[in-house]
DNA sequence: AGGTGTCAAGCGTCC
DNA sequence: GGACGCTTGACACCT
């Protein structure tokens, strides 16, 4: 089992999301920033190694504008040798690697242009992670997308937009269970369609229950993926106390975090600790694994 | 140097 | 119809 934390470390002191506006795109501040990200992930990537941390989820920022047509700098070439020796140095550590698509990205959309830019954006992570030259169980994930008063018809528009993806994303891409409209039962739905694999997000369940306990959500979830998808991606987080309700935790609850590997049936598994301390809270979840 | 309004993209919810 | 939240953080302009 390996525990990660997503995009951002705090601890070691540069980041490998920075951006800019768009008024202020140039040729020269893509280059730089893309230059400083990648710099900054190699030092984040080594920082994880070297404390047992085996999973990391990189920032959509690492190359701003990337899909955006403003965007005309050929940065796979550029930085084909960076992205190669990053690719290298996680390859070594045996460290498992994913991506998020942000809330913009809809497969299902209704407006056609609106899935056009989510392709693209799509595509963007994907070239990212084989650039990197990493397996393909370094995954995409990404929710299943809009409603529109719709579900079953929601659904059924995802598959047929699945089918049409090109091969570099179809291959990594997989779904998670949302908070507020796609369940557990929805997701598997979808990949009873499309074969696409789950992510269980445990949080989400708890907020948008299709009605299973957490094990049996769980283990439902883990029979999707494949073995050329690697262990099973699973998402944690818990409610902060007092805040608006789906407000992800400042710190992780230990004993809440042990309930979710009680439930899982073995420990290959790869969890993700969607806490807003980031890495501190990865370093306490994998003090309280050891024995 | 420090303060703060605002930032590419879309949905659903609440007012 | 408009503001807000979503993995929010940090850019960029203002004083």
């Amino acid at each position: 089992m390996r525990i990660g934390y997503p995009c951002i470390n705090r601890a070691v002191g540069c980041s490998s999301a920075s951006t800019f506006r768009l008024r202020s795109y140039s040729a020269r501040r893509l280059a730089d920033s893309v230059a400083s990200n990648l710099a900054c992930l190699k030092r984040v990537i080594e920082w994880n190694r070297d404390r047992g941390i085996g999973f990391f989820r990189i920032t959509s920022d690492l190359v701003p504008f990337a899909s955006h047509p403003v965007c005309t700098y050929p940065w796979q070439r550029r930085f084909r040798a960076d992205f190669e020796r990053l690719g290298r140095l996680v390859r070594r550590c045996r460290m498992r690697i994913s991506m998020h698509p942000d809330q913009f990205v809809l497969i299902n959309a209704l407006d056609p242009r609106v899935t056009r830019r989510s392709v693209r954006e799509l595509a963007y992570h994907a070239r990212v992670l084989d650039l990197m030259k990493l397996p393909l169980a370094a995954k995409l994930q990404i929710h299943v997308g809009g409603l529109y008063g719709d579900k079953p018809a929601g659904i059924a528009r995802f598959a047929k937009n699945f089918r049409l993806l090109p091969a570099p994303v179809r291959r990594r891409l997989v779904i998670e269970n949302d908070d507020r409209s796609y369940t557990v039962s929805d997701c598997l739905e979808v990949h009873r369609l499309t074969g696409v694999p789950v992510l269980f997000d445990s949080f989400h369940h708890a907020l948008n229950s299709s009605g299973q306990s957490l094990r049996e959500a769980l283990w439902l979830c883990i029979r999707t993926w494949r073995r050329r998808d690697g262990p099973p991606m699973v998402d944690y987080s818990s409610q902060q106390p007092g805040a608006r309700r789906g407000a992800h935790a400042e710190h992780v609850d230990i004993r809440d975090f042990r309930r979710l590997l009680a439930a899982a049936p073995s420990s290959n598994i790869d969890i993700m600790l969607e806490v807003k301390d980031k890495e501190q809270s990865a370093i306490a979840a994998l003090v309280s694994c050891r024995p």
